[in-house]
DNA sequence: GACAAATGATACTATTGTAGTATCATTATA
DNA sequence: TATAATGATACTACAATAGTATCATTTGTC
């Protein structure tokens, strides 16, 4: 079972490196070069992170992504939301329907419990926190 | 993401029905009758039980499933395990291989926490406290 | 002993989610 | 206008989960 996904890390890397640039501005040449990622994969998370506003993109020649806000207000859950989709620990699997028991399910009770802790600890984790 | 995964659910269910049960032994026929499973892949997750030494199968007419121990020494992290693997929220990704990091990355500290908090909470829960 | 009712073992298929590639269009700078 | 960048989109590959199908073996009952 994974909490992060590959998509998610790749996400996380490239932001820390953004953030810890000198320059604003960073190409995916230079992100590629330093974080030996697969290219057209990394390319692809870029430009979602761009859509869903977390990365700003400049086109053309010397262009680039560079953060949409500060290191401070992006969050873990963000790109986990953004790659993997609400944190979910906890589904009733009985026939695939809505099941009959679920407000009295122990089972349910105890993941709903663990999935709220973890994403309150998941919540608190900024990109600036990741940066030592 | 998912916590737990539809066998480990199934699992899940029969284990608590043949621990609910009057008869010690139960069938699978009485299992997908009762829980309304997909019979062949309700087998092979019984069969798994008891290969696991979570179950004890009795062959030939009559016979069925039954618990090897009792209910309050079977826990959901035993099926997770078996089911699932061990669980591992955390792995770093840096090309597959053992990172040069590990001893100093932030995010692994901090999942690993997390893990180690979930882990912490799923191991409590037995079978028995899962019965009402 | 024959038959029926059960599990054991094993190999196969289907579906889904993750990971990754490939290509062409668009934009900005020099 | 050439070039260096991203935008958009469609495609492929791989792995994990979910499920099926079949035949062999064991055991109780008539
Ligand atoms: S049995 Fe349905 S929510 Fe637990
Ligand atoms: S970067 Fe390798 S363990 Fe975090």
């Amino acid at each position: 079972m994974k909490l992060i996904t590959r998509n998610t890390d790749y996400a996380l890397r490239a932001i820390c490196y953004i953030a810890k640039s000198k320059k604003k501005v960073v190409s995916v040449n230079e992100l590629v070069a330093s974080l030996k990622m697969p290219r057209p994969f990394l390319r692809k998370i870029l430009q979602r992170l761009n859509r869903e506003g977390i990365l700003r993109s400049l086109k053309g020649a010397n262009g680039g992504f560079a953060l949409h806000t500060t290191a401070e207000k992006i969050f873990l859950t963000d790109l986990i939301g953004i790659f993997q989709g609400a944190l979910k620990l906890n589904e009733c699997f009985f026939k695939r329907k809505i099941c009959p028991n679920k407000s009295k399910c122990n089972l349910k009770k105890i993941i709903s419990g663990i999935e709220a802790d973890v994403f309150k600890k998941l919540k608190k984790v900024s990109i600036r926190s990741l940066l030592d």
